[in-house]
DNA sequence: AATTTACACTAACAACTGTTAGTTTTTGTA
DNA sequence: TACAAAAACTAACAGTTGTTAGTGTAAATT
């Protein structure tokens, strides 16, 4: 057996999937070649499926990781006891944070989940249709017990998640606000804009 | 000469832009390809060269088009006399139009502009930069006249901007509500995050 | 009717695509 | 030190990419 490990970083897929991200993000999944990933990895592009199966497996990875962990959170907030308004607030915090913390990953799942082949997309976008259902009924709950005020859901959970989503903008950016001045903001302006 | 006007629609170039608008959006600029072009406007891929210099052209006149447009209205609005919160509501409805109205070329300019070749990259993003610039003084302005709560502007434009560009994923969704009810929606939880 | 112009066509180019087969090198274990 | 597994390499594939050159044709202008 040879070595598994590669830096400090995890298995060489690791490598592979985490460089796969980058240059996803940057240059988009159809524009980025085989053999523009092997470079950046530091190996010819042969190498590469000694690792992995395709190409199309790489996206795959990096979009239900992400799907994943967001439905992880949503579980783990849904069974919770706090009031409606300050379950968004964590969820809207936990989506913030994973955008802040895995940029790339986030960003593809975002962006790039178009380029999936079947039977992956129709399951990836089936799973994003139930999360954000799921967001639609926290908020129609909210609006029922009287504590966030009368808007249709879908359009707010739709306003809550593209604003969110608009931080890869910021990542891009020279970063002249900080990340807890961009969390607290945003934070205060999509609660507000939900209270009565 | 040879026929200038194709079908109803104008000239065979903008017939052109716009089927490859359409695929764009679809598809990728990356993952969209001349010969896909060439069949979706009914003609040979060599045959598209009578009328454009590129394929980059495309995503240029796409771009650029879009720009230009949300720069006239917000020229306009910034001369009016209205109050800040007025003219934030206007711009508002403006881009919320756009995304209805003119939803492929508006998603392009949102999310294939990565794909301009330079100088027109730069060139766009310098414009785009400039754009939220002159949003951000707006907010500041009604911070400072007290039409407009404490936020910090620059999170203001991108949690707005964001959001409508999220329309997008209503479009392509099944339209369980209408555009109108979209609108009114969106415009009340953007506006009403802002009142003091 | 003759000529010019616009625009379609076919054929081809060189470069690039994801991926496989087969071979050699490296590396951890016995 | 020998062995076996892991993972690198080279070479090649069949298909696709954007684009150009050259040619034919139909239509508008003279």
């Amino acid at each position: 057996m040879a070595k598994i490990k590669s830096k400090r970083n995890g298995t060489k897929k690791e490598v592979i999937v985490e460089t796969a991200a980058q240059l996803f993000r940057e240059k988009g999944f159809s524009a980025t070649s085989m053999r523009d990933l092997a470079e950046q990895v530091g190996v010819e592009a042969a190498s590469l499926y000694n690792h992995i199966q395709s190409k199309s497996e790489l996206l795959q990875e990096i979009c239900f990781k992400v799907a994943n962990e967001f439905i992880a959170n949503l579980e783990a907030i849904e069974s919770s006891q706090d009031p409606l308004l300050k379950k968004l607030e964590q969820i809207i915090r936990f989506h913030i944070r994973m955008m802040l913390d895995q940029y790339e990953f986030v960003y593809i799942s975002d962006y790039e989940w178009r380029h999936l082949p079947e039977p992956y997309l129709s399951n990836f976008l089936n799973q994003r249709r139930s999360y954000r259902r799921r967001l639609g009924t926290l908020i129609e709950l909210g609006i029922a017990r009287g504590e966030i005020k009368h808007i249709e859901p879908y359009v707010a959970v739709l306003t809550i998640l593209s604003a969110i989503s608009g931080i890869e903008s910021w990542q891009r950016s020279r970063k002249t606000i900080s990340a807890e001045v961009l969390e607290e903001n945003m934070v205060t302006y999509l609660i507000d804009g939900l209270k009565k």
